[in-house]
DNA sequence: TCCATGATTCGATAATACTCGAATTATGGT
DNA sequence: ACCATAATTCGAGTATTATCGAATCATGGA
């Protein structure tokens, strides 16, 4: 991962409401989260959470996928495991002291 | 951690200077480098530089100590665990997968 | 087809962050 | 005391981000 890239992802996830829709998203796991179901548990103006999905879906954090007239929002969690690797790789003089640090796979089953 | 205090972290982090100064910093260990090094190796302006030095000390990244006339900044690895504890703690419904993610402690042998 | 609902886009405003030249502070050497 | 050097603070200009009301688009049901 690229310097770059890297802002990009903590530049989508420092900010409060949506860090707190990527936690959401990341505990609801593979099913996620309706736009609205979002929009209930944080209290903002639905045009500023959408302003927020996009800044999310742009960095590569979150997809969506549409279903009837909802809105499905699930995280990426490919992306943050890139991102923790980048945020642990030049730790303690270039050596890995960590095996991985990672987030669980979707598609594997949660140790 | 809460998420407010995240926040100013993964702010702190979301910027290409900032960012490789963190690095710079991690990378360097305890002695860490001196305002000038750092300068010499990005090239920004020293006020830009100073600027980024206030975020980062701010948001706890980085510590600075005197030495003559050089101030030497260091990273600051108990900070940065912390995050990266909260960016993992909510993965998987709630139960934890990894026992621990984590930068070294500079007190520590590297392992 | 018409309506209700879920969600986004548009547009305007307010707030925050970034950058760097010039001036300032602080330290050490002569 | 003086000067050179390391670094910061100040101030002003520019750019980016966040917010939300109003309008729009899209889907599904009656």
């Amino acid at each position: 991962m690229e310097t770059n890239d890297a802002v990009r992802l903590l530049a989508a996830l420092a900010q409060e409401t949506r860090l707190s829709v990527f936690r959401l998203l990341v505990q609801a796991g593979a099913a996620g989260l309706t736009a609205g179901a979002l929009a209930e548990r944080l209290s903002v103006a639905n045009p500023t959470l959408s302003f927020h999905f996009k800044e999310l879906t742009h960095a590569g954090l979150i997809r969506s996928r549409q279903e009837g007239r909802y809105i499905h929002y699930s995280a990426n969690y490919a992306a943050m495991n890139d991102l923790l690797q980048f945020l642990t790789e030049n730790c303690c003089q270039g050596v890995p002291c960590l095996p991985e640090a990672s987030c669980c796979e979707p598609e594997k089953e949660p140790r």
